[in-house]
DNA sequence: ATGCGTGCAAAATATTTGCACACGG
DNA sequence: CCGTGTGCAAATATTTTGCACGCAT
C-alpha cells in the first residue's frame, strides 16, 4: 500500500522501526471519524485483539507527533486528542455535535500565510487551523446532546 | 478601566462574581508575552503576593474559557497553556524560538470562513488558528535553543 | 443574607519512566 | 547480533472534587 510504504520508508530513514504497535495506532486513527484520546486508541487496539500497552501508546504518539504523522487536536476539547495528519497540509471541519471530522480539500489560507507576518518582521513557517460548527445531520437534529 | 468594566459587566450579567482571584488570573495572562500553564499562573499569582490555590486557578480557567475570556493554546506545545482572548476574534503569530505571541490585527480568513463548509453542507460557526514561525530577533540569533 | 467562590487535602486522571525482555532490521 | 521498542508496575504530573468557611452582590 502506498501510504504504508511511505511511512515505512520514512520511518526507517529516521532510524525508527515499524512495529505492529505503531501500525496499530495509525490503523485505529485512520478508521476513526474523529480524533481519539490516548486511552481510546489503546482500548480500540485491544478490542481488535492486537496487543499494546497504554505506555506504548503514549510513547508512540509522541514519536508519531514528532515525526509529523499524527497531530494533536483538542483546541476546543477537554482532553488531548490525536488524529492522523493525512496530508502535509490539511484543515478540517469539525462537527461540534457528533465530533465528525470533514477534511477540507484546500487550505483556506492558500499561500497567504507566508506573507502574513511581514509587517511584524515575523517569518511564518506554518499554521494550524480548525474550523468548527455543525454538520448537516447535527444541524437538523432537533436536540443535540453535545450542544451547550 | 475599559477592559475591566467590560469584564465586570459581562461577568455579573452571567451570574459570575468578580473576585480577586479571577482578576489575578486575567492580570497575569495580560502581562505575559506567551501562553501560560495553570501552574505558571498559580506561581505568578503567588509571586505577586496575591492569594489563590491551584484548584481555584483550574476552576477559574474553566470558567474563563467557558465565558470566552481565555482560550486554550497548545497545538504545538507539550502542555496545555492558556492565553487571553484579547479580542472576540484574534489570531496570533507565535514565535517557536522565544514563545512570544504577536497578535494579528486582522483575521486572515475574513468572512471566508463562514462559506467554507458550504459544499459539505456544514455550518461553520467558528474557527481557531495559530500561525507560527520565528520572530525577527529569533530569526537572526544564530543558535536558537528551542529550534528542533 | 445568600449563594457563588475559595482553600485545603484527598481523590481521580493522565502521563512518564525504570527495568528486563522481545523483536525488527 | 544490536539497539530500538515493549510491557509491566511504580512514579509523577495534572486536574477534579468534597467540605466548611468567606466574601461579593
Amino acid at each position: 500500500m502506498d501510504r504504508e510504504d511511505l511511512i515505512s520508508r520514512e520511518f526507517l530513514a529516521r532510524g525508527y522501526k515499524v512495529t505492529k504497535q505503531r501500525r496499530a495506532i495509525l490503523s485505529v486513527l485512520d478508521k476513526s471519524e474523529h480524533p481519539l484520546t490516548a486511552e481510546d486508541i489503546y482500548l480500540r487496539i485491544r478490542a481488535e485483539n492486537n496487543v499494546s500497552s497504554l505506555a506504548t501508546v503514549y510513547r508512540n504518539l509522541k514519536t508519531l507527533v514528532d515525526t509529523g504523522y499524527v497531530v494533536k487536536a483538542g483546541l476546543f476539547e477537554d482532553k488531548v486528542r490525536y488524529r492522523l495528519q493525512n496530508d502535509p497540509h490539511t484543515h478540517n471541519l469539525i462537527c461540534l455535535g457528533c465530533k465528525k471530522v470533514i477534511p477540507l480539500s484546500t487550505c483556506p489560507l492558500n499561500c497567504l500565510g507566508e506573507t502574513l507576518g511581514e509587517k511584524e518582521g515575523f517569518t511564518v513557517t506554518g499554521h494550524k487551523m480548525e474550523l468548527y460548527g455543525y454538520c448537516f445531520e447535527c444541524e437538523h437534529k432537533g436536540d443535540q446532546i453535545n450542544r451547550k
